[in-house]
DNA sequence: AACTGAATTGAACTTAACTCAGGTTGATCT
DNA sequence: AGATCAACCTGAGTTAAGTTCAATTCAGTT
C-alpha cells in the first residue's frame, strides 16, 4: 500500500492547468482521439514540456483516474458518516455520486471508459505506480458500497444476500450512467439520481 | 438505415480466423496493448494482408462490436418471443444474456470496453458504416428492453415509471459485469446470472 | 494454356508519442 | 543588486505501430 505523494506545486507548475485540459480533451473527445500535442497547445506550452510533468500520455489519463477514484471515495465517506439508518445511507450515498460539476462528469467518463488499463501491468515505474494505486481505490470504493450493504443486512434493514456480489452490482448501476449521460441531453441529472436511488432501494432492501 | 452486408466468404477467405483472433487479442490483453500485427500472426499471415480484410485496426474492432450487438439483440427475441408473463419475460432475459460461452464473454468484454467509440464520427466510409449500424444496434437492444418494460407496466405487472431510463438502468446493471467478469474468477456465471435477475425484478416489479 | 479476381507480400510512408541535450526563467539568498 | 540553482521549457531528432502501394502468387474458370 505505497500511497502516491502528489508532487507539490511549485509556483508555476502547470500540472493543474495540464489536467484540467486533459479531463476537457479526454472527455469529450476521447483519451485515444485526443493529440497530446493538443492538450500542451490548450494549456499554451509546447509538447515536450508535458513530459515534465507526465511520463507519458497514458501517466496522465491514470492520474485523472486515481483522483476521480479519490474523490469518489471521499465524497462517499464524507457524505455517509454521520447517517445512522442503513436506507438512508444508501440513499443518500446514491445522491453523492450524482452531485456532480461538469467537469466531474467528464471524470467519470474517462474513469469508466478506462477501467481496463488497471488491468495489465506498466512497464514504467510511475505509471505502474498510478495504476496500482487506481487498482487499489477501485477496490476501497467497492468496500465502501458492500459495507453499508453488510452494515444494512446485519441490522436486519436488509435481506441476508450476497453483499459483495450485490455491493459490485449497485456500484455498476450507479455508475453505468456515466457512459451515456450528457449534460446537453434530455435527462436531467436530477431526475437519473431520483430514478436510481429508488432503483438501488429496491435491489438491496426488498 | 442502411445495413451492413457480410462479406460472403470466398473459399479461402481468412475473415473469420482474423475476427476470432483479433476477439482472443483485444479481449486478453486489451485493444491498444495487442499490435495489429500480432494477430496477423496469429492467423498466419503477414500484417498487411490483414488490410485485404478490413481497412485497419479500429474497423476490425468495430466489426466485432456490431457483431456482438446483433447477437445480443437475437438471444433477447429468441429468448422472449413466446414468453408471455412479464416477469417470467425479465427473467428469462436476463437469463439468456449470461448464457454465453467463454469467447462470447471476450466479445462482451470488448464492447464494453470501447463503447465510447461509437460517440464521434469516423474517417472512413466503411469504419462509419460499422460504427453507424452498432449505435444504431444499441439504440435497438435498449428498445428491446425498454418494450419489455412498457408491456410489463401496461399490463400491471410492474408499476409505472420512467421506462425509457428504467430500461437503461437495467441494461446498464447487466453488462457492468463483463468489466470485471473473468471465468477464472472465484464466481461462477450462474451465481451472477442469479443475483441480477433478482435484482432486475426487484427493480422493476416492486 | 490463358485469364481473372481474390489473397498475399516486402518495402516504403505517416503519424503521433516520446527522448535528448541544452537554454530560459524566476524565486531565493547573500 | 547580482549570483545561484532548480524548476521549467524548447527544437531537433528518434521510434514504433499503423497504414499504403505496387508487384506477385494462387485457385478456380473458360
Amino acid at each position: 500500500m505505497t500511497r502516491i505523494v502528489e508532487p507539490e506545486a511549485g509556483p508555476r507548475s502547470k500540472r493543474a492547468a495540464i489536467l484540467t485540459a486533459a479531463v476537457d480533451c479526454f472527455g469529450e473527445a476521447g483519451y485515444e482521439a485526443t493529440k497530446w500535442s493538443t492538450v500542451a497547445e490548450r494549456v499554451g506550452i509546447g509538447q515536450t514540456a508535458l513530459y515534465h510533468y507526465f511520463e507519458s500520455k497514458t501517466h496522465c489519463l491514470l492520474t485523472i483516474m486515481r483522483l476521480e477514484l479519490e474523490r469518489s471515495h471521499d465524497r462517499f465517506v464524507e457524505a455517509t458518516k454521520d447517517v445512522e439508518d442503513p436506507v438512508e445511507a444508501l440513499r443518500t450515498a446514491v445522491r453523492a455520486a450524482y452531485d456532480v460539476s461538469p467537469h466531474e462528469v467528464l471524470q467519470m467518463r474517462i474513469l469508466q471508459n478506462h477501467m481496463d488499463l488497471l488491468s495489465g501491468t506498466r512497464r514504467s515505474k510511475r505509471e505502474e505506480a498510478e495504476r496500482v494505486a487506481a487498482r487499489q481505490l477501485v477496490q476501497v470504493v467497492e468496500r465502501d458500497w458492500t459495507n453499508l450493504l453488510v452494515k444494512g443486512m446485519s441490522q436486519g434493514s436488509f435481506p441476508l444476500r450476497d453483499a459483495q456480489l450485490l455491493g459490485s452490482s449497485v456500484l455498476g448501476l450507479i455508475v453505468s450512467v456515466w457512459r451515456w449521460y450528457r449534460p446537453s441531453g434530455p435527462t436531467p441529472l436530477s431526475e437519473i439520481s431520483e430514478l436510481i436511488e429508488g432503483a438501488c432501494v429496491r435491489m438491496v432492501a426488498s
